[in-house]
Order: structure tokens, then C-alpha cells, then sequence
DNA sequence: CACCGGATTGGCT
DNA sequence: GCCAATCCGGTGT
């Protein structure tokens, strides 16, 4: 059964770093509009408010955007992000913990001519899912999926359960574009499966 | 109600 | 490498 949808139970945990890592190799499910398309997990980050200044929830910050953020696990967090790209966490902990593990990007297992459809690119497959605004493109998903449960059967997106990746083949960081976040942009929570070729832009390199 | 800026991307110089 | 696209959330008047 290890292919079985994780449960509810699964996303409850306040160890969102820990969850962060487990779900690299972990398999996406969506069904849009009738298609079917499913990838695997490559990169993740965590977000750990209240501490955490570069959660939207920082602080405890509660507004109608955020508010998804603070009930239970197991649920999305769907948001805008420069006007234009929709952005994927799961929402983790149990009920009022404002932790979130952002999906930056997947590796296409079903559906790959739905995604270059969705896509419209004249790239590489490459290209189309290896970062958080370019993936969920690919597999349908936008706002109108904002705020709703993955673990059910019923769910348009669901996550299937995978055998934990070794903490050998994980390469761990600091996070991607979050330079406001001071200190917080620091901390290495995110995560990517080593030597895949899905995963997004590559650490920025810094010259002295 | 006006203003600022962002967990990004793709195209062009 | 640079920068426009595009829009709405959050803040302050």
C-alpha cells in the first residue's frame, strides 16, 4: 500500500521541516477539468510562522489571505504571487499552527501532453515543471483550488504516499527569494532531490 | 482610496 | 543579465 493517499493524520505534524523533506519523491495527483495528470515531488521549502519572517503568517499575522494557514493540516494554500503565478502549499500542524511546506517543483510521471498543452511553451519538458509558478500551470491548479482538502478520495489534488528519500540524496539550502526576510532567509529549509534534472533555479551564487 | 511591492517567469538586449 | 508583465493584499491616509 504504498501508493495509498496520505491522510490527514500525515499533515497534522508540527515538525513542518520534517514533513518539508518527506514529501521530496512523494507523488502529486490533480484531476482538472477531466485530466489527469500526476509528477513527483523534487523540491519543497518550509514555512514556519509565527518566528518565521518570511511567512506570509508572520507574527500570527491573521487576514483573509492568510487564514487558510492556521486551520488544520492537510488542506491548501493557494496564493497570487507577482499578479501572475499561483503558488501550492500544504498547509501542516494541527488546528491555529501556521506552518507550510511550499511544492517549487515536480517531475511529470502522467499526463505530460495535458502539461504542454497547459504549458504553451516552446522549451524543453524541461521546462515545465521545475518551479512553483510553472507547475501548477501544467497540472490545472489555481486559486479556485485554494483553501481545500488533499487527503480524500475525492480530492482534485491529492498526494500518494513513496518511500522517504535518504537524507544522502538530499540537497538542503536556503530558500529562494526571500531576501526581505533578513536572518529568517538564512535558515536551510529548502529541499531538493540531489542531481534531478526537475528540480528549479539553481543557489545563487555570491561573489566577494 | 492611493500606493508599494512581491515565496516568478520568459523574452529580449 | 535585465526587466516588464500583472494584480491584489496589506498598509496608511
Amino acid at each position: 500500500m504504498s501508493e495509498a493517499i496520505l491522510p490527514q493524520d500525515y499533515y497534522l505534524s508540527s515538525d513542518v521541516v520534517y514533513l518539508a523533506q518527506d514529501l521530496l519523491g512523494k507523488i502529486i495527483m490533480s484531476k482538472v477539468d477531466g485530466l489527469l495528470t500526476s509528477a513527483r515531488i523534487v523540491e519543497t521549502e518550509a514555512y514556519m510562522a509565527p518566528e518565521d519572517r518570511g511567512s506570509h503568517a508572520y507574527g500570527d499575522k491573521r487576514t483573509k489571505r492568510t487564514e487558510p494557514i492556521f486551520r488544520a493540516g492537510g488542506i491548501s494554500y493557494i496564493y497570487l504571487c507577482y499578479g501572475i503565478h499561483n503558488l501550492f502549499n500544504v498547509v501542516t500542524g494541527p488546528k491555529e499552527t501556521a506552518h507550510v511546506v511550499l511544492i517549487r517543483a515536480v517531475e511529470p510521471i502522467e499526463g505530460i501532453e495535458v502539461m504542454r498543452k497547459r504549458r504553451d511553451i516552446k522549451q524543453s519538458d524541461l521546462n515545465l515543471t521545475n518551479g512553483p509558478g510553472k507547475w501548477t500551470i501544467a497540472m490545472g491548479i489555481d486559486r479556485n483550488h485554494n483553501a481545500t482538502p488533499i487527503y480524500q478520495k475525492t480530492s482534485s489534488i491529492k498526494i500518494l504516499n513513496q518511500p522517504r528519500i535518504n537524507a544522502e540524496r538530499v540537497q538542503v539550502s536556503e530558500r529562494v527569494g526571500i531576501a526581505y526576510a533578513g536572518e529568517c532567509a538564512l535558515r536551510p529549509w529548502r529541499f531538493r532531490i540531489k542531481h534531478n534534472s526537475w528540480t528549479s533555479k539553481p543557489d545563487q551564487v555570491s561573489y566577494s
